[in-house]
DNA sequence: AATCGATAGTTACGATTGCAACTAATATGC
DNA sequence: GCATATTAGTTGCAATCGTAACTATCGATT
């Protein structure tokens, strides 16, 4: 109907939410079917994974954009697949550092193996001024992010 | 452990799905907590206002990347609502065309008021030059997502 | 016109999710 | 130093979701 003067087109939840679901679903039917990872497993592994100190699960979900139930039941899982190890921290006894096993690492390694391709595929498909254009504007979004009060449930 | 070349912080996956979780996270705070609306009634509510034309509930989940049986709910609630009609086809049994109605109407224009100063509220955040990239970069994304077979569970 | 395959939409059911409540530990105010 | 608030993480439970199977219809083949 269009009455008033919005434009669904360029709602940015709507484009974005768009997008970011076309795009990580053909990634997912990947790593879903090769590893029988669910999502929330894999980004928790690609969190852990991507920095080479350990983080907690806090930090996990601050990283990714996951509510704290999920990080749980994915640290939960991976550490049933030894992939992962918890330890206490010294100081704070609430707090788990979380950090990969050997396997956990090797297993990262495949899978970023299959994120390179995937992402070598993207650029191909949206261009070298597209993806420029998005990295641009994700920066920007990240900034934003930055100054938001993170909703409860993130 | 970033062993091979591969950077997490890059890979488009990641960063779209982060950025639309914030982002459509607290709008969805909004109408949920107004209109006790779900992510997806909105959304469909959101694709069938922004044409002046009935859509078909398969058109709606292309439209919106949802999967079907989430569409299907979400019409089914929004009929409830006395929010939607359908209308079925005279040459095709099988489909549904489906309509707002007046009081769906009005919804959705209120529902946009809400959405415009959301999306003004992100211009303000993410800044004139990271939106215009923004909208650049998913232009590109749209354009390759056209390309896309899509995957079985869109 | 009978059969086979494809398509629109729904639904049963098991799996996943998020909210709220919980445990356990630390930090803060008085 | 004790009560209270806050934080990390887990779990019970109801709601939501996706897969697969289903109904109903249409189109194509023969």
């Amino acid at each position: 109907m269009a009455a008033d003067g919005f434009e669904l087109s360029a709602f940015l939840p709507y484009r974005l939410n768009r997008a970011a679901e076309f795009v990580a679903l053909r990634f997912a039917a990947q790593y879903k079917a090769r590893y029988q990872l669910t999502r929330p497993e894999w980004r928790t592994l690609a969190a852990l994974g991507s920095t080479s100190r350990p983080m907690t699960a806090t930090e996990v979900g601050a990283h990714s954009a996951m509510h704290k139930t999920k990080v749980s039941r994915a640290v939960a899982a991976l550490e049933k697949r030894r992939w992962l190890t918890r330890r206490e921290d010294a100081g704070d006894r609430r707090i788990e550092h979380l950090e990969l096993t050997k396997t956990g690492i090797r297993a990262y390694g495949e899978l970023t193996e299959l994120a390179a391709r995937y992402q070598a595929e993207l650029d191909t498909l949206i261009g070298p001024a597209g993806m420029q254009a998005l990295a641009v504007g994700l920066d920007a979004v990240e900034r934003a992010i930055g100054r938001f009060e993170l909703p409860p449930s993130a």
